[in-house]
DNA sequence: GAATCAAATAAGTTTTCGCTTATCTATCGC
DNA sequence: GCGATAGATAAGCGAAAACTTATTTGATTC
């Protein structure tokens, strides 16, 4: 795992719209596949390249696997990102939303 | 400019190199190639992938092109990851630093 | 204007990526 | 064990991406 993983597998839209499905809620790769219009082995081979990036964990449950989202990698994109805090602009609602939340 | 140009341009390695660079410091194309082994048309056109993501700003002087980090980028970034702090852990230094510096 | 240098663009080639179909593995219920 | 179902893996194909060399554009200096 490291940042080149983990950015080549947000780059590509139907991998990060796959996370945001997950980030909703885990789901094993049947259920993730339904409205996203994506064969079986494709969906299982963008799961892979997810779960290297430590973006996603999974976990077998019978014949199922469940998937859910690593913390994993969005802390280190959040590490990323604190590297360059000094170009920040200082009023980002997304920023501020974050300020809040973790102060508490 | 959207989430898909970002994450794909900063999903090449060489391009996050660059971008690292600059975060040091506002430099022109010439003076970025030194070092990483790279032609003068592969740096243009890396150049134009992160300026079209919102990455880098450019600015001409004279026969020069001044290449520095655009914040609206990173901004945006950041935004994308908000998104998930849900499912951030409590106790990340990158983000204990973030707070630090966010809040005097 | 001519020569020079920084950078962008054009065109072509090679490598990588995302998909497909086909097959294999693992777990279930009978 | 056997058939069915969830998911992974293999192999191959077409499109996109990253590079190359060659050329062009723009600004400078003489």
């Amino acid at each position: 795992m490291n940042d080149d993983d983990i950015f080549r597998a947000l780059g590509d839209p139907t991998r990060r719209a796959i996370f945001e499905k997950l980030a909703g809620g885990a789901m094993n790769a049947s259920a993730l596949r339904e409205g996203m219009g994506i064969s079986q082995p494709a969906m299982s081979q963008h799961l892979a390249v997810l779960r290297n990036a430590s973006l996603l964990r999974e976990e077998r449950q019978g014949r199922f696997v469940n998937y859910e989202v690593d913390p994993d990698g969005l802390a280190r994109i959040a590490g990323w990102l604190a590297k360059y805090r000094a170009y920040w602009p200082a009023r980002i609602d997304a920023l501020k939303d974050l300020l809040k939340d973790m102060d508490q």
